[in-house]
DNA sequence: ACTATAATGTACGGTATCGTACTAATGGAG
DNA sequence: CTCCATTAGTACGATACCGTACATTATAGT
């Protein structure tokens, strides 16, 4: 226990993420994991046609990452991929009816597992971590474009 | 919806978790990845003998996990592996000088990060999200051992 | 003592992620 | 117009992680 507070934190945060992950990913349907369900919520909330890129950023992955998670969306046929006509270097992603829906699956399997949480942890926890969570979130960002 | 708030911390803490893992290994000596690093630093601070299940246990991953993390461990030197002479299942991870210094060295190397962390978030603040985060991975940890 | 069950570690397949290196297309400096 | 830097996306190799399935060893129930 003689770690810093501030290695204590990441240490928390990093096993909460994977437990959570796991979590996610034991109640969604379709074989959805959770990046990909991110995808395809991203695309609803914002609708309209994105590129790889705008997505990689949104979500703060590589846009190697990105690739390779598109493909697997591809394959399920939840999103088409087509070059931009105005940039030869670009692609246009579109959301399918099918990836729609696979997106409201999803939501509905999840929803139970927040609910407890907002139960179990109170909404009022939650809601005063979040300004601490986006703090350090801003902060590490601004680390990685430091270089 | 999304918007939940038990959505949003969960979102947050992932994306914090996959900043800061790639933040810490870009500055990090032997090519240590983070994984390693805190099960090098597990082993110091418990000193003696451990088993790979009490090691996967203790980080929140599956043992077949573990494996492969000691698999790589071993192949730096950082650790050795011996069969458990009282039970023939199992097996003994010790930490060589090596793995000792190589784990020193890392500590140095993140001083800095996490310093500049507690300077820029605040260590009051730190120290006062601990207990949120704790009792998150307690309820995650109780949700995925209900089956 | 024998058998069924449990526990420990490993193998394998699939996904995610990064960093690096590459191709293809755009665009600006001369 | 030509050349070169920049940008968008992809390919590849390495690591990590899970879940499932397996071999080996231990333990419990009969």
């Amino acid at each position: 226990m003689s770690d810093r507070i501030a290695f204590r934190v990441m240490n928390e945060i990093g096993i909460i993420d994977q437990l959570g992950t796991t979590l996610f990913e034991r109640a969604m349907p379709h074989g959805l994991t959770l990046p990909q369900f991110i995808v395809l919520n991203h695309c609803v909330r914002l609708g309209g046609q994105r590129t790889p890129l705008q997505l990689a950023e949104a979500i703060q992955v590589t846009k190697a990452t990105m690739t390779s998670t598109l493909q697997r969306l591809m394959a399920k046929g939840f999103i088409t991929m087509e070059p931009d006509p105005k940039d030869g270097r670009s692609k246009r992603i579109t959301l399918t009816p099918s990836g729609r829906s696979a997106r409201e699956d999803a939501i509905g399997s999840i929803g139970h597992y927040l609910s407890e949480m907002e139960v179990d942890i109170g909404q009022s926890q939650l809601e005063a971590a979040l300004p601490f969570l986006v703090q350090l979130r801003a902060f590490l960002d601004r680390q990685r474009n430091k270089d």
